[in-house]
DNA sequence: CGTAATCAAATTGGATCCAATTTGGCAAGA
DNA sequence: TCTTGCCAAATTGGATCCAATTTGATTACG
């Protein structure tokens, strides 16, 4: 795809993803596509590929909705992330996994222990450590060469806050922060742990439990999906 | 979408799914529409949700190939289809499920029971069992209330023999084939027993078991996934 | 006053045209 | 003979045009 093409798929995601397209909002070709400045084509394009994504429904007989996204929904995105990186995870486990991947899985937990022994957390810090948290998952799910949860997750990836390709932390309370990420980054050690001794279930029980760390997220977030000012969220395009 | 438009996506569907576009071979618009009698509008569009469907790979730089789809990757997507329905049978068990689908399901069972009672199958029988067999796992999906295992599941089933929207079965060996699906509809039984008793952790690791039923067309399918001659294909749109 | 029917406006899908980019071949020079 | 550069053909993406379908509004009739 073009790199104009992109920019209006990209955009729309965007524009959804903070409610300028507000949920349940009607929304047609050429009211976006004179908004973006570009032909219907793209716009149609982009309308397709989003509806793929889950993030537009079509209606009955004609035109596409924004989906409303809940808290509910976010949720189950997660316990279904949950179940596919624990069934990665496991696959690993029972297959090994290449050196090359294990010395990227340590040297992710490597710089979390940097990270963390420090006793506080900076913004920066949260932006490296998002950094090999992505890693660390994506080096796990490549490492079950299993196609199909691949595919499985870069679905689920479009629902915000629903993939480790985004996180958000509480400005006001870096301390209770430091606490929760922490917890998960030990939660990365008993995984790998798991996974380098082979024990398939340990690795699929415990991933499935560390994915309830992004739970958190369908507490703060209103039916709106509006995030409150003192947080702040990075992203990655993965 | 416009009849005419589905019409190209399902043709396209199908000419990958039988091989009429062999694996590997590059796609590209103007031959298709030509080929189909129609403007390279519609299978550009086709083409697209193909690539998100995950039966065309889009090239470097330019161009779309056939997904070549192995027996392994088809393993593969019989696995994730395993640990999502298990996932959703959990969650069926432990939310309760509605009382239409416990009638649902105790009529598709009910169903089966009558139609394995004569100690043999028939063609018709099959194309039976097929249906009860696709509304027992909806019922079940369904009964999750997790539209992102309904999301994630859409994905899979788009792969050839790993939904269970598509069934075979060996005409020369019906003996056989009763048995492995009566052993199929045992499974049912017991697996709505865990779910209707509240089993999360039974009825998961039963579904999952239960997915196991279709890992033969991974050995009965070359490479090339061609199908045997003496096999019978069932399908349906879902 | 309400209901139904017809007509106009809006929206979407398909076809065609145009531009941009890439690929492949052919020729020329080292 | 091999490499390099340029040109032509092919392919793809975007824009625009046209047709078909739907929505809604207004009007006429019961």
């Amino acid at each position: 795809m073009s790199k104009h093409g992109q920019r209006v798929l990209i955009t729309l995601r965007k524009m959804i993803a903070n409610g300028e397209l507000p949920p349940g909002e009607r929304v047609a070709e050429i009211p976006i596509a004179e908004r973006l400045g570009v032909s219907r084509t793209p716009v149609r394009i982009a309308f397709r590929t989003l509806e793929q994504e889950g993030l537009l429904r079509k209606g009955d007989r004609r035109g596409y909705t924004v989906r409303a996204i809940t808290p509910t929904e976010i949720a189950d995105a997660i316990e279904v992330r949950g179940v596919l990186e624990g069934l990665a995870a496991r696959i690993a486990s029972e297959r090994g996994i290449s050196p090359q991947a294990r010395n990227c899985l340590i040297e992710c937990l490597s710089t979390g222990d940097a990270l963390f022994s420090k006793g506080h957390l900076t913004d920066e810090d949260m932006e490296n450590y998002h950094d090999f948290n992505m890693r660390f998952h994506n080096t796990i799910i490549e490492s079950s060469r299993n196609i199909a949860i691949e595919d499985a997750l870069s679905r689920n990836d479009h629902l915000p806050f629903a993939s480790v390709s985004s996180i958000a932390f509480n400005r006001d309370d870096m301390v209770g922060e430091f606490r929760r990420f922490n917890f998960s980054h030990m939660q990365h050690h008993i995984i790998f742990d798991a996974i380098d001794n082979g024990q398939g279930a340990r690795a699929e029980a415990l991933m499935r439990e560390h994915a309830n760390a992004a739970l958190r997220y369908t507490k703060i977030l209103s039916p709106e999906h509006a995030m409150p000012e003192n947080f702040t969220v990075i992203e990655r395009e993965d």
